[in-house]
DNA sequence: TTGTAGGCGTTATCAG
DNA sequence: CTGATAACGCCTACAA
């Protein structure tokens, strides 16, 4: 009953090394360097130490190695399919590869990610995965550069960095063609606070690109600073006389959040409008109407970050030119996206 | 340019120590028993160590002290938007603590609810914060206890286990309560594997009782074991004549895709065909018709474990019989679920 | 192939 | 209030 089992000796690698009768090193070595054991005294030393349920105590090993096996990831936040999405891929590789993962959000703000780099320091992970808002700003990058440990920055590029993304500037220019070529003119952009994320900037950019290119008014930028308030701004919006015909929209909730601001402006999508989203989160292909959107290969940036930190890992020394990825997106036809109605334009 | 700081003295600690011309015990005192130390002295160290960014080497600490603050969170996958939210609100209220969170997740499998317990068992977690498939069968449960730290079952209600929830079965009691008040009687519940979870196990259990209190047939038990073919599978059922006129659904993410195989059946919801979840996933809300379901505070749920376990942790000697938080739900209206097609019974 | 032993950075005990 | 000093459990030259 009482689980007083209180062994004061502890130590159980002595334990193991005592009933297979050789030294801690050959135990160790049998963990960490197996090739140098000889194969009998191995499996010996194997089967008591699973007989005692031994393993290492991974404190002590990091303590010597200055290396704990442990990768941190700071993203916005979770609530969000697509970093979800993300971490799900990270954690996929992260096992694979022996890596535990301890991740802290951001929440957008900026502070914080300074504040999430320091704790994941002083938890000394062995490397970083990023989504940061700007990389060209940031002192949390900042301060992982200065630390010299491998980093990788997920969705956004920026030369000089490690990046794994997409093109979403690409994206964006093609999307709008795609429009236009159903009869859209009047296109407008939703997006979150620019200045908050340079993800969304760069599909900014594709967006004036792309009308530009098309000789359409481009002007119509949407930003939406809380996404918590953008259905209600959104539906007023949608309600005025000379309301787009389409909706570009920076990402997959805004998407979402803008049909339901068109139902309530009493709009039908996509017969009345059309509304495509950005990033691919699997929720949007359950949705009715299913979400037209510019897929992302999330889980799979989430495990190319992993082999990237941990391959510069095991590199180290040559700290070689930076290599990003850039990945391939595609746009996931849906049913949030139609021609342009009759007599509109 | 080149990073090549290379200081092979490290010992950051002994640098600050002499900086500050005190021994390094009083550095150490500095940080974690400041009371003990005279305040000039105190702010002298203080001032020095962050001078040159120093702080206590966390795997150092872990092994003197034989305490991580790290906390181990085992749950089903973080793509179900539900255990994204409780994952927020672990994250928080962990942070607040000054603990840091090892997850990983068990994608459903059995077995991997066991792995994923070991190898952070084998991280030195402090404590387990887990969603279990079933508590009275769980190896993985079993391995927790055995190793005799804290730990908090999420969402499950087994006694003589502490544990976090909401009454699902009386929700669902009182669900069918009002599905038949507005004039449901052909009413199925649509359930994972009911076998793969106690909360699926419980929530059925709910439908059944309520359907018979009211002398409806509660036979119409629709199990997907994947969900990934829910819909296919749903719409096929819901085409057919003799279909229910309502559908309650074991979660949110289930609910969804009902709703998306209504659409493909020739359905309208609610109109034809109410749809009701469980789990109040945010994006529920924003979805169109809205989601109506039974709403869970997820990320409430989450804080509340950390609590729970850290405040385990404190206690550690005081066993105490096991104080377990039943929480409480709500009905969401939302757009989903409406009164039953006349003539329909 | 195996053993010996120093030290990774802290914390906690015990003196002073 | 402060200092000296053992561990904590492991890894890895270096020796044997």
């Amino acid at each position: 009953m009482s689980q007083t089992s209180s062994r004061r000796t502890s130590a159980k690698i002595q334990e193991v090394a005592r009933l297979a009768g050789v030294s801690i090193a050959t135990v160790s070595r049998t963990f960490n360097l197996p090739e140098q054991v000889k194969p009998a005294t191995r499996s010996v030393v194997e089967g008591i130490a699973r007989q005692l349920a031994y393993y290492p105590n991974r404190s002590a090993s990091t303590l010597r190695t200055q290396r704990s096996k442990v990768l941190g990831v700071v993203l916005p936040t979770l609530l969000n399919p697509v970093f979800a999405e993300c971490m799900a891929g990270i954690a996929v590789a992260a096992k694979e590869r022996g890596y535990a993962i301890i991740h802290a959000t951001t929440e957008y703000q900026l502070a914080n990610e300074e504040q999430a780099v320091s704790e994941l320091q002083s938890r000394s992970v062995d490397g970083f995965i990023l989504v940061v808002s700007n990389p060209r700003t940031s002192r949390a990058l900042e301060r992982v550069r200065a630390q010299g440990v491998p980093y990788v920055l997920l969705y956004s590029r920026e030369a000089g960095h490690p990046c794994i993304s997409v093109d979403g500037e690409k994206a964006l220019e093609e999307l709008i063609e795609r429009l236009a070529g159903l009869g859209h003119r009047r296109i407008a952009m939703v997006s979150g606070q620019l200045q908050a994320s340079d993800r969304a900037q760069q599909r900014y950019r594709g967006f004036v690109a792309g009308m530009s290119r098309l000789g359409l008014d481009a002007s119509s930028l949407i930003e939406v600073p809380f996404v918590e308030t953008a259905v209600g701004r959104l539906a007023e919006l949608l309600a005025q006389r000379g309301r787009p015909s389409a909706l570009v929209c920076s990402n997959d909730l805004l998407a979402i959040r803008a049909i339901r601001a068109a139902h309530l402006a009493g709009l039908v999508v996509p017969r009345d409008l059309s509304v495509v989203g950005f990033d691919g989160i699997r929720i949007g292909e359950d949705m009715t109407p299913m979400l037209s959107t510019i897929v992302q290969p999330n889980e799979e940036m989430g495990r190319r970050s992993i082999a990237l930190v941990s391959d510069a890992q095991s590199a180290a020394s040559a700290r070689r030119p930076v290599e990003s990825v850039s990945l391939e997106y595609y746009f996931r036809e849906g049913e949030s996206c139609a021609r342009a109605p009759e007599g509109y334009s």
